[in-house]
DNA sequence: CGATCCATGTAAGTTGTTACATGATTCG
DNA sequence: CGAATCATGTAACAACTTACATGGATCG
């Protein structure tokens, strides 16, 4: 799966993997992440399968850049996989609800102290979603206003999370709400 | 992580790898899934540390089941986990929002097609969590009336998997109408 | 009469994480 | 003056997936 999203980030100009960490990092995010030396190992991957090819860029003060461009089959592949009807839901996982699931036997301030500092961190990460993703897409829209269809999708990605957050902060304060007075201690 | 949730489950009663996967499958599903393979493995693991133990069942006609219960280092293993703050938010991985996200260069009806099926695969998802679940849950409460708490946390669990599936009905349903009306063809 | 359930696992492979290693530059 | 940024990767380990193997009972 990574190496879809390689593919489509290389699909719109060639990338060293530094820089594919970042595109993931401030674009992708929301809906994916990979550490560094995984990126490296999946680019290698890619390589010997001739989806990309890669090239260096000697430099001075810094370590020579290795910059990826998809290849022809690359491009294929990743016209393939975005073609092929998805028939599953995504399943997912979050420690934070397995926690909550298992934790009758804490105290109720305990469970409340938890549920407290995720509703903290999903504040935070609403502004992101609200103020700093909406100006970086002003920006790449503004410089380049070719690319009309990509705005509109990675608006739509920008949206969900957006509403995920909505929604668990939503959840979170009748949580919280719930067990202050539901639970006795 | 299914370490935990393994012992999570094995805190109210001892279970069988068949029966754990199960359990997952019915109740956790939610937030967590696993292969039975994995589960047998972990188990194996959880084994060799001690933190839980298992005796063999024999049975006609059946394979024998092997019964695993915590132990009480497992139990202070859980302890630990779910005490400790979690300063993080669990990150999440979606294709669907990988693949729409490099979907510009598709056509409209297949990004429309792929949305429709979601569409329908999420509203399976809602009477879930509005009609099995709460049965279950109330079956459970009926039978244990002493595990008041648990009923409790249960059903946030299963509050936040009914709000998550709304919101991506509203989302899809969002984005199908915006893509309709903003993409030329 | 084929699929699903019960019930166990192993083996091979892929994916993902953490730690290590290097080193100049730039920002606070 | 220490931390972060740029830039590369390797090694060891942990986690997870897929395929294989077995076999009676039960349901549609």
């Amino acid at each position: 799966m990574l190496k879809n999203i390689l593919l489509g980030a290389l699909n719109y100009q060639p990338l060293t993997g530094y820089q594919m960490k970042q595109f993931i990092e401030n674009s992708a995010g929301h809906f994916w992440y990979a550490q560094i030396s995984q990126v490296y190992r999946t680019l290698g991957k890619l390589e010997d399968e001739g989806l990309v090819t890669s090239e260096v860029e000697e430099q001075e003060s810094r370590p020579d850049k290795r910059i990826y461009s998809i290849t022809e089959a690359g491009r294929q592949m990743l016209r393939q996989w975005l073609a092929k009807p998805m028939t599953h839901l995504t399943p997912s996982k979050d420690e934070l609800l397995a926690r909550l699931f298992f934790s009758a036997q804490l105290d109720k301030e305990t469970i409340l102290t938890q549920l407290r500092i995720q509703r903290s961190l999903y504040a935070e990460q609403l502004t992101v979603f609200q103020e700093v993703i909406p100006a970086q897409l002003a920006y790449s829209q503004q410089h380049q206003p070719e690319r009309a269809r990509d705005a509109i999708l990675w608006d739509c990605a920008r949206r969900n999370g957006e509403l995920g957050v909505q929604v668990m902060l939503q959840w979170l304060d009748e949580t919280i709400q719930r067990i202050e007075t539901e639970f006795e201690d």
